[in-house]
DNA sequence: TTATACATTATAATTATTCTAAACTATTGA
DNA sequence: TCAATAGTTTAGAATAATTATAATGTATAA
């Protein structure tokens, strides 16, 4: 899932049917240089923006559980009423705005990788996330 | 807000009004020797089964977020459609058990502390939160 | 103790997300 | 090529967490 105009394939090869809504979304998706960061009620505003078409939003919600259980999408914990996904799924961390509630990606140099010592046991870490938030100076905490 | 089972100067010092409620309320999150992780659901169930009456789960939501306000609760970002809380409201992180959907205190010592080299201009940061997920080694991923 | 500002409550409203079941489509193999 | 079928899409209903509403109740200050 790479630059790539041709997502037929790379929905094949995930075990995904590539169909009309599928290559649309991985277009979306997957066809930028920068990482995009967004809720599927952003995704679902994109669709109708740039194509001139509606997608379902259930099949919006599908495509990116579909794309994210494949491992192409990571999903970002935030305490918010909406879930947040991420197009980088290398290992990285976030800052999140509370001003705009937008989401921007951690520089892999501002932040040491993060060592943990101790793990519950009989448990296998699957994730470490950091979340940074922050505001205007002159915002509400929290 | 300490172990004590007077609240009542403890709310009004903190501005709130000590209403029969939010006694009861904080008698069940802060009674206690350990840190107490909840969600608003979790915490209305204590409620009825602790003491033997129902406080209304608006209030419950209300007075929740009342003391998170003035600091004395912390919520804890992850990605589930619930939101958690915790009593402990110093600089900690967690794990979260994704079989189980608990979330456990992160020792002190099991993590370094995190150095963020290079903030978003013109913004202040408000929290570092690291959130660990674990899961058993023969369950699903993420 | 009484006015008032703040709280509580049941219930309605809202919002994100998931479910459902019918219509549709990609794929497979004859 | 073409049907059978397995997987998809869709609109709309259902669910669940949370917030809003507006009437009733209560703590507090004068």
């Amino acid at each position: 899932m790479t630059k790539n105009c041709n997502f037929i394939e790379k929905l094949r090869e995930a075990g995904l049917r590539p169909t009309k809504q599928r290559v649309k979304i991985c277009e979306i998706l997957f066809n930028r240089e920068k990482t995009f960061h967004f809720t599927v009620n952003d995704l679902a505003k994109k669709i109708s923006e740039d194509l001139n078409q509606k997608i379902s939003l259930a099949t919006v919600y599908n495509t990116v559980h579909a794309i994210k259980k494949k491992g192409y999408l990571k999903e970002i914990a935030i305490n918010s009423d909406k879930s947040y996904f991420d197009t980088n799924t290398s290992d990285h961390h976030h800052f999140y705005d509370e001003d705009t509630h937008e989401l921007i990606d951690c520089d892999q140099n501002d932040i040491d990788s993060i060592n943990i010592k101790n793990n519950i046991t009989g448990k296998k870490i699957n994730s470490v996330e950091v979340l940074i938030k922050v505001a205007s100076d002159n915002q509400n905490q929290n």
